[in-house]
RNA sequence: GUCCCCAUCGUCUAGAGGCCUAGGACAUUGCCUUUUCAAGGCAGUAACCGGGGUUCGAAUCCCCGUGGGGACGCCA
């Protein structure tokens, strides 16, 4: 084993590495939170960098989406591109792997220079042959290049003659197995041989993954790498590259996948898997973030609601589970419910503001809806239709209630209740005293109890037979508003 | 196919050899509360993938199976 010890501790940086190519994933944001985290715990530096070598797919409008979708979250980092501008910012810039390039070329200068890499000039055709060769005789499937032993003046040659070559790295006569230790699955050993001799150069320069991926988290000295299991075996490329770049590399962590409902990786096919879905449903961004953070961690406490600071408390890169975590939408809408209800009156309805300016507009003291917004919301999109029974335009009566109405002794009930409403004493809005104390007044004149009374006014009232509390929403209603509604009835 | 990783209620998980008759949360069922619906409270159903070891003792350690996932790209 020739990894370098390193015992001489690091300051803490970790990273986050997008590829700018759509809207932050939930693996994704959890993979960008846990670095976060672990940062902010150990009060190290959280670097954003982004893979953006992949320029047929990524996006400068993929990369501000991402960047809003990180920010809406409250996921803040120290350096990289600025949320606003895209400027750059920190002193192991640039953080954008599209503007290292000199980077790369120039530490594969000293791969090629040291024997530990090589220009190929396969053929797509001739790499494809190989492949097919060797599954049908059941061998790996890995390339065997005849210019590995080229000498740099006989490949430079060829390149000067017009020769289209990538840069290889040399797996020959490396060490048998190379084990590290894995922050969560510990010991993992993987034989030297898994891999052929990889491409580090593209023909048209550009580097692969997992070139700028160990060049730039040596060059940015990140201490620890949190990302995706599937990764994983990448790390022994990686691991490679480090050995053949004389680097000591950093501590590795690699967190179980976020599976849908088959127990499949999360796919943007099925159902919401962007944080920017979730943003647009109505979620809380510290309830997705609290949720998200309990898919493969637990909190030592056994907690399941807890804020963000409290995450950083205990974040310290345990309790981290290797296994693969379906994520259950149904879980997070229960724990979006207990965020909002958690909510201050003013903080709500500045939440739903920012959300939909539109459903507030015009209303004067919004936060007296609060209350009775929160009792029955999972999201802030459930708030227009909770609003709908304060629409006196749009008041009907359900044919159960109406029902209900017919088969009653409604008619005498209604009929105080408009009296009642219609006495000046009354003032703009119901008290809920005001309100009970006309309930009994009803009752008095009508002879009507239990019941019949109580459905007959929550009718007057929602047009249904069902509903929040009247005593909670009754000051809600202007006394106008009741009196139309109650006439509305037609009894 | 080869290599690597993983495996506790339906789901997220606790559990680092005896505290496990396996705990919590979501979901689900019932009851209470509320003259409605929710919310809330209480109670219930529900899991250690299988087989071998090691040990006085195994959910926990080891091996083998099985199942799932990942990687094997001039994708990341």
């Amino acid at each position: 084993m020739s990894k370098p010890v390193d015992s001489q501790p690091r300051p803490v940086r970790v990273r986050f590495a997008p590829s700018p190519t759509g809207y932050l994933h939930v693996g994704g944001a959890r993979t960008a939170l846990y670095n976060f985290l672990f940062a902010r715990h150990h009060k190290g530096t959280f670097v954003l960098r982004i893979e953006d070598t992949d320029q047929a797919r990524s996006t400068e409008e993929s990369l501000k989406m991402v960047l809003e979708d990180l920010r809406w979250l409250g996921i803040q980092w120290d350096e990289g591109p600025d949320s606003q501008t895209r400027q750059d910012h920190g002193p192991f810039g640039p953080y954008r792997q599209s503007q290292r390039l000199e980077i790369y070329k120039k530490h594969a200068q000293t791969l090629l220079r040291t024997g530990r890499a090589y220009y190929c000039f396969l053929t797509d055709e001739e790499l494809e042959a190989q492949r097919a060769k060797a599954t049908a005789e059941n061998r790996q499937p890995h390339v065997v290049s005849p210019y590995a032993d080229w000498t740099l003046a006989q490949a430079q040659e060829k390149i000067d003659s017009g020769g289209k070559a990538v840069v290889r790295f040399k797996t020959k006569g490396l060490e048998k197995d190379y084990t590290f230790r894995d922050l969560i699955r510990g010991e993992i050993t993987f034989p030297s041989d898994m891999v052929g001799d990889f491409v580090l150069l593209r023909s048209d320069g550009m580097p692969v993954y997992n070139f700028c991926c160990a060049v730039d988290d040596a060059e940015m000295r990140i201490s620890h790498v949190f990302r995706a299991e599937e990764h994983l075996s990448n790390t022994l490329r990686q691991l490679m590259i480090y050995e053949g770049l004389g680097y000591s590399p950093p501590e590795f962590g690699h967190l179980s996948l976020v599976l849908d409902e088959d127990r499949q990786k999360l796919s943007k096919r099925k159902g919401a898997t962007s944080c920017h879905e979730f943003m647009r449903e109505g979620y809380h961004p510290e309830a997705l973030k609290n949720f998200i953070t309990l898919l493969g961690w637990s909190h030592p406490e056994g907690k399941e609601i807890f804020t963000e600071t409290e995450a950083v408390q205990c974040f310290d890169g345990t309790r981290l589970n290797p296994a693969g975590a379906v994520f259950d939408g149904t879980k997070l809408k229960w724990m979006n419910a207990q965020w909002l209800r958690s909510l201050s009156d003013e903080d709500l309805i500045r939440l739903a503001n920012k959300f939909n300016p539109g459903w507030f507009k015009g209303v004067q003291n919004p936060e007296r809806f609060a209350a009775y917004l929160k009792n029955y919301l999972e999201t802030l999109n459930d708030i227009p239709e909770l609003l709908e029974i304060f629409n006196t335009e749009g008041f009907s009566v359900t044919p159960e209630a109406r029902t209900f109405l017919d088969t009653h002794p409604c008619k005498p009930v209604i009929a105080a209740w408009i009296s009642a409403l219609s006495d000046p004493s009354v003032g703009d809005f119901l008290t809920v005293e005001k309100f009970t104390a006309i309930q009994e007044l009803i009752k008095n004149q009508t002879g009507v109890k239990g019941k019949p009374l109580f459905l007959s006014l929550r009718i007057a009232i929602l047009g249904k037979t069902e509903g929040a509390d009247l005593k909670m929403i009754i000051g809600l209603f202007s006394v106008q508003s009741l009196l139309r509604r109650a006439q509305a009835l037609g009894l």
